[in-house]
DNA sequence: CAAGACCGGTGAGTAAAATTCACTCATGCG
DNA sequence: CGCATGAGTGAATTTTACTCACCGGTCTTG
């Protein structure tokens, strides 16, 4: 008989991120789900009640004055309960967190990105750890590790996924050009990675291109490739997260894009962390940074 | 980022009523679920939190301080939301709610409750209406009606299950004792309803029990089998919920217990009217007062 | 002014979560 | 001791949430 009118409660956060940002797929993105999931769950909610929540124009969604102050009254709701669960919370310890990645894309993606991390993370600090294959958080003292999943991962780890991998060629501006023409294609040399010696093998097969190289490299990791590339030595294979940044600098073009190879990266962590804060905080800001690397429309 | 340390908002309710009952299969009763879907949720909601919520004794369930602090702050977060949302949700018709329900059950299970409901749901004004079989909404003016499954229902209306339909044989007690008796069995006469003649034959078809009748009487209506059948004028077959008062105050007597014949009773209501508050308070009333109804040990 | 991007709705299929069912264990009680 | 009661649990099932792929509008842009 108490809380006769209440609705759904899975429908409040969609419904509340939805109100934030007048729109239901700039909700959806931030929730990790597609707009379908916010829309129906904005349709669950608009039942439940008996009641539009929105006038719906064709580009723009207008919340109602009603659906505003619901939204008000539920983000108050939730702050309470929130701040009431996190009272209850074991006490995180207060340490740092080790987080392992892979060494490139720790030097090509996360360090640059630190600064942001401090920002909007105050609280936690991050040791971080160059590493990949195995995690062993135990033996090696880490509490979360960023992987490919080309291995199977601890039974027990939780595990969220961050982005699904993508390679490509890449190669100094200037020497792009030489690529899509037959005869200098086969002048080119191609820079092979050591930690990831079937790269362009995988490319070749996924789309079927061919590359007739006059002569071939092999450096050990992904930054030393993508140096010899920026150089202008020849033309590497890299995953696009690490080559990301060179290429918006100028310093590298992909002249044939980039393409899924079926693997992603997963953020892997202790069971017994997940439910710490600092865990979850610095979860919620590599998925959201990590977002736009698993959009297609990235593909350049 | 916001809200990071948010349990799961479904095991809010689970939680909460747990603790008020410090109890899951209180909670459960009162959730209309089975105390494994409590059990469940509160697991669900102590992993999230990473915290024990409360005292597992073998026969009862201490909540733990933080436990009912944090129930606490989920009731009053709860409460906003639910006032939120009837301040959303349109404006009730003040009208009375009509409902309709088989003529026994109306005069021996529903009207005895008025008091009860008026008590309990004072906002709502019912007005009754003695009628079975097809439900028509609109032509009748009928807001909800309740019906035994034994014929299919209206596709768009909306159904609450109530409970279980349990039919069996009553009489007045100093009959029964005949009724086992295999020399005074034949000596007895049968006493059929009208509007459910075939009650005395399912019954024989579920128990495979046998009744060799001296005479057979029919009347039309359960109400008024049962009158002659607490007269001393025979054996009545009849549903548990019509007998049940007549069996407590000890008028009547079921010497064989009462056997599920497969149907259920539920409650129908228009589609359009499923948010109605007063809906559902009257819902919640009715759901509440039939669970005893619906409960095998009450098989007397 | 057509081509494409963007937004929300939706049918169908799938994945995940909640729930039930049918048991177990532990224990208090007559 | 046998029985009743309350909670936990593995497996199966049902329900719910979500995704995918598509649609129809409309705003943008070259």
């Amino acid at each position: 008989m108490r809380w006769s009118a209440l609705p759904p409660l899975n429908t409040l956060l969609p419904f509340e991120a939805t109100v934030r940002h007048a729109s239901m797929t700039a909700a959806a993105r931030e929730l990790h789900v597609t707009h379908g999931a916010v829309s129906r769950q904005i349709q669950n909610l608009e039942r439940s009640l008996g009641t539009s929540l929105f006038e719906r124009r064709t580009r723009a969604l207008h919340p109602t004055p009603q659906a505003r102050q619901l939204a008000a009254v539920v983000r108050d709701a939730l702050d309470q309960i929130d701040a009431a669960a996190r009272q209850i919370a074991p006490r995180a310890p207060a340490g740092p967190l080790t987080l392992s990645c892979e060494p490139t894309l720790l030097m090509r993606w996360l360090i640059p990105r630190l600064p942001d991390l401090a920002a909007k993370v105050p609280d936690v600090t991050v040791h971080l750890s160059a590493g990949g294959g195995p995690v062993f958080f135990e033996r090696d003292d880490i509490d979360l590790a960023i992987r490919r999943d080309d291995f199977p991962f601890p039974e027990d780890a939780s595990r969220t996924r961050l982005f699904a991998e993508r390679i490509g060629p890449v190669c100094r501006p200037d020497l792009a050009a030489r690529l899509t023409d037959a005869a200098g294609a086969s002048q080119v040399t191609l820079l092979h990675t050591g930690t990831r010696p079937q790269a362009w093998d995988d490319w070749r097969r996924i789309t079927g291109l061919r590359a007739e190289p006059a002569s071939q490299q092999t450096l050990e990791h992904f930054y030393l490739t993508l140096q010899a590339a920026a150089a202008g030595v020849g033309v590497a294979i890299a995953p696009y997260a690490v080559a990301r940044d060179d290429l918006e600098r100028g310093q590298l073009v992909a002249p044939f894009g980039f393409v899924p190879d079926g693997t992603s990266y997963h953020l892997l962590g202790r069971p017994s962390h997940e439910q710490d804060g600092r865990v979850r905080r610095l979860t919620a800001w590599l998925r959201a940074r990590t977002s736009r690397l698993d959009d297609d429309s990235e593909q350049v």
